[in-house]
DNA sequence: ATGTCC
């Protein structure tokens, strides 16, 4: 048998891209690591391994824990993690969500091509950037009241239609509708709220941005056609979260849930992966909760979308109609939520390691998604018309100088991932390191000159963070995803301008 | 990710 070994964690090579960190100790199921060695070499650089591992310890871990290609170390519980856990008996863990939850990132598609913006980049960055609300604190494209904000948690998308900053063709092309009715705004705090009402409509800081984009390259001709993607369009796309509010409300769950369930937490192996068993009182507030913070981020993008219309309107002369601006698909990267699939049961009947199962069935999950997107396949329910017969378009942000991708949901991802692939090209370095190794000011200048990329930013210190350099090759990524089968390339886009917080 | 410690 083929194995890796990083640094006291063995991995047992399935086969090519499958590697399994096998069911031992505490653990209640396997871990899996889906990567080519080169990116192994990289996923073992820092804790993320141990992170999986301490993962498979979460009650009711179904089937197997999970990593994608992109993943790296995150707060417990990896960013590029996939558990399903099972939502009776199991349990649901903050910390195997994210921080900011439904950071996402929608693509909004033009009828304009490169030449059309091809010397007038400065012009667009700069509109652009005066008008999308971006950076670190308050300041949105709606500052509103505590009233509203419940409004926007309880109804999601549909409070942005209402309110004239949607149209019907948006609801549509988001993942659930842009809306989870399962949100409850009463238990979401009035901390969260308050953090909230002035950042309706705002980019955020860190890896957050909004980037115009061109298509360079099309993989799959009959999936880019039902997308309505073609080489050398202009598309945009946006990629940011919560907020404050969905970074209070995964602050205020933790602090709770290690107090009322501190006898779970005694049983697992990192503190920062504290979990509120299911059917519990704060299982189900916090699921309300979450919800509710999704849409919130739905409508967070809706309005960054909205403003980049109204910017194309000034400086194109037409409408966004004639442009047609529309949302190819908005795509939910920190999400928990409520999955049927199908998993090893155990004598019991109950979700449990792959190793234990008599049998095979159906059973409702917490399908915890940290830094993954869904990735589901043609024939779901679940896809918007357009998309039923070619699967789901999936959005992988690369870097400022790599480009990103667009794929679709893959065949083989229920089976193997519950439906999910990869986010993005996945760190390389911390932050703190990045900015030893890069100054804000030259990277503008490099991507500029060299590939014609034009950035503005809130901080010198966040393009240091995000200089190409510090991610990891978003093209291996996006190979092992296709070559598995959970997420199929389709076509690749490279930057125009983009700006960020 | 994040009013990067109420």
């Amino acid at each position: 048998m083929t194995t890796y070994d990083a640094d006291g964690i063995t991995l047992e090579r399935v086969r090519e891209y499958v590697w399994e960190i096998p069911r031992e100790g505490g653990m209640n199921a396997p871990a899996r690591v889906l990567a080519s060695e080169r990116l192994l070499d990289e996923i073992s650089q820092d804790r993320t391994l141990q992170q999986l591992r301490n993962a498979a310890h979460l009650p009711g871990v179904a089937k197997y824990a999970l990593c994608m290609p992109d993943g790296h170390q995150g707060y417990g519980f990896p960013v590029g993690g996939v558990a399903g856990i099972d939502a009776e008996g199991g349990c649901i863990s903050p910390g195997a969500i994210g921080y900011d939850i439904n950071c996402g990132v929608r693509m909004m598609k033009t009828n304009l091509d490169y030449d059309d913006v091809r010397g007038r980049e400065e012009e667009l960055v700069e509109s652009l950037f005066a008008n999308v609300p971006s950076g670190l604190g308050g300041g949105g494209v709606v500052e509103t009241d505590v009233d509203t904000v419940e409004e926007i948690l309880a109804r999601g998308m549909d409070w942005a239609l209402e309110a004239g900053y949607a149209a019907e063709a948006d609801l549509a092309h988001c993942e659930d509708e842009g809306y989870r009715p399962e949100a409850d705004p009463s238990k979401v705090s009035a901390k969260a709220k308050d953090r909230g009402k002035n950042q309706v409509g705002s980019l955020g800081s860190g890896n957050h941005f909004l980037e115009v984009q061109r298509v360079t390259d099309v993989f799959r001709e009959d999936v880019a056609d039902a997308f309505g993607l073609r080489e050398n369009q202009i598309v945009v796309l946006i990629h940011c979260g919560s907020r404050g509010l969905g970074h209070q409300v995964c602050t205020d769950y933790l602090r709770d849930i290690e107090k009322a369930h501190a006898g779970l937490l005694d049983r697992l192996p990192d503190k920062e992966l504290a979990a509120a068993p299911a059917g519990s009182q704060l299982a189900e507030d916090y699921y309300g909760a979450m919800c509710a913070a999704i849409n919130f981020a739905w409508v967070n993008r809706q309005l960054i979308m909205h403003r980049t219309r109204r910017v194309f309107e000034r400086l194109f002369d037409r409408s966004w109609e004639e442009m047609d601006m529309q949302l190819l698909y908005d795509v939910a990267h920190n999400i928990g939520k409520r999955e049927v699939h199908e998993v090893p049961v155990d004598a019991e009947g109950r979700p449990t390691g792959v190793d234990e199962a008599v049998d095979h069935d159906k059973r409702e999950l917490f399908v915890h998604r940290k830094g993954a997107t869904r990735a589901f396949p043609a024939g779901r329910p679940e896809l918007p018309p357009a998309y039923g017969d070619v699967g789901q378009p999936i959005l992988i942000p690369g870097s400022m100088g790599a480009g990103s991708y667009v794929l679709r949901g893959g065949e083989n991802s229920i089976a193997e991932t519950f439906g999910s692939t990869a986010h993005g090209a996945g760190r390389l370095m911390s932050r703190t390191q990045a900015k030893q190794e890069y100054w804000g000011e030259d990277v503008m200048d490099d991507l500029r000159d060299t590939h014609e990329v034009y950035v503005k930013a809130q901080s010198g210190a966040t393009v240091a963070e995000e200089a190409p350099g510090v991610y990891k090759n978003v093209d291996e990524v996006v190979r092992v995803s296709d070559a598995l089968g959970i997420g199929d390339k389709v076509a690749r886009t490279f930057p125009v301008c983009n700006i960020k917080g």
